[in-house]
DNA sequence: GAGTGGTCTAGACCACCCT
DNA sequence: GGGTGGTCTAGACCACTCA
């Protein structure tokens, strides 16, 4: 019945945050010894349970350290990560109130490039699909998506229209839930760059890689190269 | 005293794998309602907090969907997040095996470019330390580090020996608890990346920008410059 | 209004790992 | 060996939101 003494309500929102500006004001530096979980407990008048969920998404967002017997420790150097969403391209685009308009610029089947070849692991006669495609935001290009698709594993792409609907989106709704690998690079502007983005041939573009499996095959994989000054960003 | 029936022991784990099989399989296709927490707790021989668990880490991870009364759907659209850790950097190329220098190229205090007075809100008559560091792996270049620094916020700076240890393990260990902007980019090498990372002029630099702040005044603003073929990568 | 998830409690047992 | 966190249970009340 009687539960705090104070007037909030005990909740391991209020006690994360009481830790937390406990920690960035100083009052527990790096590497100091939090107390146990039942002090904390009756400190805050609520049960181990709530005070357990506090320090462990603490602990998950990276600024405790937890180990059985030895404590919960403030970590030394605070384990920083960053979050990105990737959004679908049209829901990134329409987010930001600009139109979103899809054009399919090339669409070739055939046998695959070395490079290709080996990411796939296909053999020399299976065959990819590779799709050119661009993303215009409000009229201007925005990115351009050159990807391929692995028709042994996803014969419907073989049959599916892309003229309307990007493939990222088509991909989505056949394969929702696979293992992603994503990479941020820098590179030199291409011929594709040049024609459909507007770019001077070696200026620098952001670009992203993605490559897709599900249950242990390479289904696609995707560069995606950004309009001039476009950047990721996140907080933490 | 009887838990499941099977030789496993209920789990939050078992059942996050299982929901997750279910989901990838295609047996809970996107959009589908998912048995409440009850009944759920029932089939799996658990009791209802275990199933919560499980449900509410699946859904924090982007896999579904949870509104009270309307219940537990799987998304039609799976939210993607990458998450990248973010390691000092002195870690980032021991980690990789590869020996770690430090070398301080410039440093300055005074008054503060346009830009820079904007970003920290300074007056004008405030001064901003300016530090230029290269971080080198196996001897090679890696990063150069072109970092600027609040006095007014942080006057410590001002004195620290920035010659043998980093500004960022500095600044990690004077307040390790802040907020934090990342950013991704492409650039053009400019004069400062030409000499000291060899960058041909106007090649292409993958490019981090750091800001951070700290009980709401900027403290530091830093753009980190990469090696050639430098790339982030995260996998989800 | 009623059904669903969101959260808290009190208690329990266990696994890990420091001393 | 013993103390700490990791997890589970059974029950309860509450808040949101759909019909």
């Amino acid at each position: 019945m009687m539960t705090n003494g104070s007037l909030e309500r005990a909740s391991f929102r209020h006690i994360k945050e009481e830790i937390l500006r406990r920690v960035t004001q100083g009052e527990w530096g790096p590497g100091t010894l939090l107390p146990g979980e039942i002090e904390l407990a009756v400190e805050f008048g609520c049960s181990r349970a709530t005070v357990n969920r506090s320090l462990r998404e603490l602990s998950e967002a990276g600024l405790l350290e937890r180990r059985r017997k030895a404590g919960t420790r403030v970590r030394l150097t605070p384990l920083r990560q960053a979050r990105f969403e990737i959004p679908l391209i049209r829901e990134e685009i329409e987010a930001a109130g600009a139109a979103y308009r899809y054009t399919l610029l090339q669409r070739a089947v055939g046998p695959a490039p070395v490079a290709m070849r080996k990411l796939f692991h296909t053999r020399p006669r299976e065959r990819l699909l590779h799709l050119l495609c661009r993303h215009d935001s409000d009229g201007a290009p925005y990115q351009l998506e050159d990807r391929w698709i692995n028709l042994a594993a996803l014969p419907q792409a073989g049959t599916a229209d892309f003229s309307t609907l990007g493939p990222n989106e088509w991909l989505v709704r056949a394969v929702p839930y696979s293992q992603v690998e994503i990479s941020f690079l820098a590179e030199a502007a291409g011929p594709a760059a040049c024609e459909h983005l507007g770019y001077a041939s070696g200026e620098p573009v952001f670009m992203t890689e993605r490559t897709t499996w599900w249950e242990g095959q390479t289904l696609t994989h995707v560069r995606l190269a950004y309009r001039r000054g476009h950047r990721m960003t996140a907080r933490y």
